[in-house]
DNA sequence: GATTATTTTTAGGTCTGTCTAAAAAAATAT
DNA sequence: ATATTTTTTTAGACAGACCTAAAAATAATC
């Protein structure tokens, strides 16, 4: 039984180990968490002792595979109670985040089960995000930036690379929500923004906007 | 903002206070909360300062008009969740408390209130005992116990003294839940025991038994 | 009313999770 | 290869939530 302060490190692990191919670092998780190096260092030496990770002095940590089960099933509870929360209750995407991020604390395998039961197994939570199964296992469905995406070109909003706060807002004040097919009209060779089609309307977007809406894949 | 430990002191001193007169001692809250009588006296103290409670050595607890809302809020949560896993989800009565225990410590307003409305506002939870409204009032449905009716007399479960594990299997192996109508066809007089007529069926109950129904008052 | 018994509080520890400041190791620059 | 900068760890402290054992206050009994 972990703690929910653990449980969040172990999810901050996970997240970042994603992708990033060397050990993570005491830094990184501490500012990701919002802490400071030396509580890292405090946490990371218990949740080896745990076997939740391998850490060697200096030299970062990486998920055990036990590590890596828990990780997963805390990230599957946060994504599906982020769906009951937007499905359900009808929470926009942008108001869930703080809530899940308590609600993924709950123990009860039973609740955990029933609950993705009650939302038909949902496979992505509100953003996009793939919920891993009971069994730890994600299946990742290929998404691109849609700044890779050539003039002419149209695909399906499926997900997002950036779900900050400031990002959903954006994207609720012009209309753009996922599963909306995006046609991109042209794009500007000076600053690679885009004028694309949504909602039958035209709308202006940059390439950082561009680079964080991800589409399917061709 | 609370921990959820002093979300359990407040609870339980409410609990504790009802019906009770006089106020609420410090050892009677150290085994409701299966704790030593030194921890509550440390954490009494905080809440008093926290303005919670009034707090007189050696003279017990009585909560402040500011615990007794806190106290009902955390209520409220409670029961509304208990709904919920037992509407929504399906789980059996005797199944919930203790994931409610949990997620009656989730802190969002917003969440609380579009909770009620997803259960369209009940007025009772599973075990047949009101819920608060949003300001901390409680309708109580008065209800008097089985064990008071007399013979050829009828009346509806609508509560239960005692919400135990043990008693709340009893009555699923019995298939009385609430809501039902009960006629009392007989009493004993050796021991009190009753012959109840429940889903159109006999059925011999205790009078201990009898004591933990509440039905609607006449 | 003095003597017990019970309840409550205090004193002093432990464990978790956090912090700041200082020391040590590793990475980078010269 | 040395010196400097950056990262990481250690040391020591503090607050919350708990514990046991002892002392103090209150309640019950004779
Ligand atoms: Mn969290
Ligand atoms: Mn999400
Ligand atoms: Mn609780
Ligand atoms: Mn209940």
């Amino acid at each position: 039984m972990l703690s929910p302060t653990e449980e969040n490190y172990i999810k901050t692990i996970y997240a970042l180990e994603i992708g990033a191919k060397k050990r993570v670092s005491t830094n990184l998780i501490a500012e990701q968490l919002e802490t400071k190096a030396s509580s890292v260092t405090d946490m990371i030496k218990r949740l080896a002792e745990k076997d939740l990770l391998v850490y060697e002095k200096y030299r970062g940590v990486k998920l055990s595979p036990n590590g890596k089960k828990m990780a997963a099933r805390i990230v599957r509870k946060h994504r599906l109670w982020e769906c009951f929360l937007v499905d359900k209750l009808h929470f926009s995407w942008d108001e869930v985040h703080d809530i899940a991020e308590q609600l993924e604390h709950i123990q009860s395998e039973k609740l955990t089960e029933k609950l993705a039961s009650f939302l038909d197994y949902p496979s992505v939570d509100p953003h996009g995000d793939p919920i891993p199964d009971k069994f730890g296992n994600i299946i990742e469905v290929k998404q691109i930036p849609l700044a890779t995406l050539e003039e002419k070109e149209e695909s399906v909003l499926l997900g997002l690379k950036d779900s900050s706060d400031d990002f959903l807002k954006y994207l609720n004040k012009k209309n753009i929500s996922l599963g909306k097919k995006i046609k991109v009209i042209s794009i500007e060779p000076f600053d690679r923004s885009m004028e694309i089609e949504l909602n039958n309307q035209l709308l202006s977007i940059t390439e950082a906007v561009a680079k964080n809406l991800l589409v399917k894949e061709r």
